[in-house]
DNA sequence: TAAGGTTTGCGACTATGGGGCGAAAACTGT
DNA sequence: ACAGTTTTCGCCCCATAGTCGCAAACCTTA
């Protein structure tokens, strides 16, 4: 079967998409949306179907294969595997969705079933790790966005403060922002308001062969 | 099903353990190992059962999962999934091996069956990238070496030249290796006999958040 | 219009760590 | 001894990230 970790930031925070069981095993437990394989399917064909089920799939900005789950002892009845899919959703949209189905952050989980936490945070880690080294912030990130807002959307994934000054540097030269010449409409609290920003390219791709956007602290590390 | 890709670097040169199919389909072809999961039988279970049929098992001194191939056009005949994994073998070791079963340089590959070439290819990326930013080198390297011969395993695995000067620094700094005190038998071209090293943790270890070994040219980078 | 508060933009300075280079050290063999 | 090799180590350079602080831009209120 294939599962959807499904993140998005919401109110400054990192959620997960979860609905709860209406049969057994774990009825009523949270868990993360997924379902069977169907005949000749695609896996990634096969998370989307069952995605749909919850959210517009078209809205996904991102999908991508997690792992392979294959403890015998995962589900209590029978034995089955599941690869999990990592999705994200950019955070200036907000899906309708059915009644089951909730966003919950990631760092206040309720319960859940078979051993779905520890899947939701193997998808959190994905997220950390390739928002570092990639330009993936365009999947949580709406189209145009001010650095603030671009820092705030990476402070929430990262779980870490970081810095606009550095952050806008630091993607400006990597060439993956990229100035739309216009600015925000001004702030409600007054301010100043930001100029606006885009990703320059909408696909996944490897900044450098090994870039880092790292927590505070020193280290690095190259070797030519 | 499960495949393995086992990469060694032999004689300077990474390659990858293939066999040569008996069958059809794409019989007479060489292929990445791997069979058909039991009944009950974890992932990882399943490929080193199908490895343990080619090379000693004990032998390998890393195992992690890759991907899951699920493309209904991967097998000519029957629709299969397949997951594949990364497995790797020290350099000073030179398993027994059946008639059938013999190392390739995976530079320099001969035509595979199924999509087995691009699974090879995805191995060979997985090293590399975590040859960067982990410890993953002790699963490449003898218990005990000269800066040199890691050196030099580094290049063959990375295809690209190394400093002995920075990865010694470089592994140094991050603590992934630990002087023995010995030094090697002096070598037989002459020269000056390097002093052996170790890693310090045999287990596979992310070194900081996001290390990096990276190819010439400048560039890294973080964010606080 | 002016003053106060808030947010953004930007330049300057500092610190860290990798890259390169060359000299010295340690061996072998002639 | 001396030449040839390989390793080790220190030194300097430079790219880049982190920090700080001030000026700019905008809103609200007086």
């Amino acid at each position: 079967m294939t599962l959807g970790v499904v993140l998005q930031v919401r109110d400054g925070v990192l959620q997960v998409l979860l609905w709860q069981r209406a049969r057994q095993p774990f009825k009523g437990l949270w868990s993360v949306p997924g379902g069977y394989l169907a005949e000749h399917d695609t896996l990634e064909e096969s998370i989307r179907r069952h995605l749909a089920e919850k959210v517009d799939v078209r809205e996904l900005s991102h999908l991508e294969q997690l792992e392979t789950l294959s403890d015998p002892k995962r589900s209590p009845r029978e034995w089955q595997l599941a690869t999990a899919y990592l999705g994200l959703v950019p955070s200036d949209i907000d899906p309708e969705l059915p009644g089951d189905t909730d966003w919950h952050p990631v760092d206040d989980l309720p319960p859940l079933a078979f051993d779905h936490g520890s899947i939701v945070l193997v998808g959190r880690e994905r997220l950390r790790a390739k928002l570092s080294y990639t330009n993936l912030g365009f999947a949580l990130a709406p189209d145009e966005f001010a650095i603030s807002e671009l820092r705030d959307l990476y402070a929430a994934a990262l779980g870490h403060d970081v810095s606009a000054t550095n952050l806008q540097r630091v993607l400006l030269r990597r060439e993956v922002l990229e100035p739309t010449g216009r600015q925000r409409a001004s702030g409600p609290t007054g301010g100043r308001p930001g100029s606006l920003f885009r990703f320059r390219t909408p696909e996944l791709e490897i900044t450098d062969q090994f870039a880092v956007l790292r927590p505070p602290g020193p280290a690095r590390l190259p070797v030519a």
